[in-house]
DNA sequence: CGAATTTGACCAGCGC
DNA sequence: GCGCTGGTCAAATTCG
């Protein structure tokens, strides 16, 4: 009897074990199949990048032909739009990620990202104007240094006359960000070399200068510097255009600091967000939205809707310098303008906290008698947290 | 040893 | 013209 009880229990335990096996094969199946998914996926934004990458090569090249055959000499005032651009989406890239959208049909799943995709194009201001948005680098490397040239094709912007636009002085725009972040920098996707730090007047914190390194003629700069009154906020500021494409990583930022530079253009004097915000919120609040789902070390991103939204913070623009400056401030949850939204608004400041500036890297707050971390030390943690994100 | 960072010097713009 | 300030350069230094 006993023996039959120990051969019952063991047959029974088999059978556990069996089941189990089998749970385990199912999910490792399952698991298989989202990681296929999620490679196609990813195969295809790669692709679709790489094809409006072409695009915006091929239009470059139409736009030189016939600037040469009309022989027009003002070619090199005009824009500089690449990577950075995003939002402003030539038709071609529009008809691109259309072609995407019927193609991800049967996907849902792809379906829902290339529609976000399509939003995040959608996002630009949809302003035609000239620029020349974008540091002037160190006289050496300016001679005979040609920079992409690109000229893109905007519908015209209810707000935004053309005429009214080339009245506006073309200064270097800069766009602001400041944000509790306890890391040296924002990990904001793309690479960076320090190449100065100076102690500004007024705020011992002193301030750092960099350059993108992602392409060496690439006339993009940051700088960053600690608020003197609460040494957690960090604020970063852009200047200039990337002329290259920008590692997907890097797209939240950047197009964050593309649209904010935009709204700049679109406002002829010094105001506080206040007083243009109803045509800015118009575009922007609802309509900003990050392509890049995929990789969570960036997200500028707050959910509202069941759809990722970015939330207008709050916002302030300075002419007073001699550069334009929007200032986009994340760093308080009570700034956002619309009440519904508070709760996104705060869940993108979190974002912003804890993705952009993760208070777990390094551990180690800045303070202005401390060295700094170096950007290869952030650069690895970058890789580090990229090479995550890919492995899950 | 090469690459990245630091830091003092230099330059340009602006206000007085 | 002078001084102040912000921004950049480049030699020296540090780091991996």
């Amino acid at each position: 009897m006993l023996r039959k009880d120990r051969a019952m229990d063991s047959t029974k335990k088999d059978e556990d074990k069996l089941n189990s096996t089998k749970c385990e094969i199912y999910e490792a199946k399952e698991e298989n199949e989202r990681l296929k998914k999620m490679l196609s996926k990813m195969m295809k934004d790669y692709k679709s990048l790489e094809m409006y990458f072409q695009g915006i090569l091929t239009q470059k090249n139409t736009k030189n032909i016939i600037a040469t055959s009309n022989n027009i000499h003002e070619e090199k005032e005009e824009v500089e739009l690449v990577s950075l651009s995003l939002g402003r989406n030539s038709s071609t890239s529009r008809e691109l990620i259309k072609k995407e959208l019927l193609y991800d049909d049967q996907n849902k799943s792809n379906k829902n990202h290339s529609k976000l995709l399509f939003d995040g194009l959608e996002l630009g201001l949809d302003c035609k104007f000239t620029q020349e948005n974008s540091f002037e680098g160190p006289k050496k490397e300016n001679i005979n240094n040609e920079r992409p040239v690109l000229i893109q094709n905007y519908p015209p912007l209810d707000y935004c006359d053309e005429e009214f636009l080339q009245q506006i002085p073309q200064k270097k725009a800069r766009v602001s960000i400041r944000a509790v972040c306890d890391t040296i920098t924002m990990n904001d996707g793309c690479q960076w070399r320090k190449y100065g730090q100076k102690t500004a007047k007024g705020n011992p914190c002193p301030r750092a200068y960099y350059r993108c390194t992602v392409s060496p003629s690439c006339p993009v700069r940051k700088q960053v510097q600690r608020c003197s009154k609460d040494t957690s906020i960090l604020t970063t500021t852009y200047e200039g255009t990337h002329n290259h494409p920008l590692p997907f990583s890097a797209t939240a930022m950047a197009s964050t600091t593309s649209a904010a530079a935009s709204m700049l253009r679109c406002t002829s004097t010094s105001s506080t967000s206040q007083q243009f915000l109803p045509n800015i919120d118009q575009n922007l609040h609802g309509k900003i939205n990050f392509t890049n789902n995929t990789s969570n070390n960036n997200l500028l991103l707050a959910t509202h809707n069941n759809s990722p939204t970015f939330y207008l913070p709050k916002t302030s623009i300075s002419t007073s310098q001699s550069h334009p400056t929007i200032t986009l401030d994340f760093t308080t949850n009570s700034s956002s303008t619309n009440s519904s939204s508070s709760n996104s608004h705060s869940t993108l400041c979190n974002n912003i906290k804890s993705e952009i500036g993760p208070s777990s890297y390094l551990g180690r707050p800045y303070y202005s008698n401390q060295p700094y971390i170096t950007s290869k030390e952030q650069s690895e943690h970058h890789r580090s947290v990229q090479w995550q994100n890919q492995n899950f």
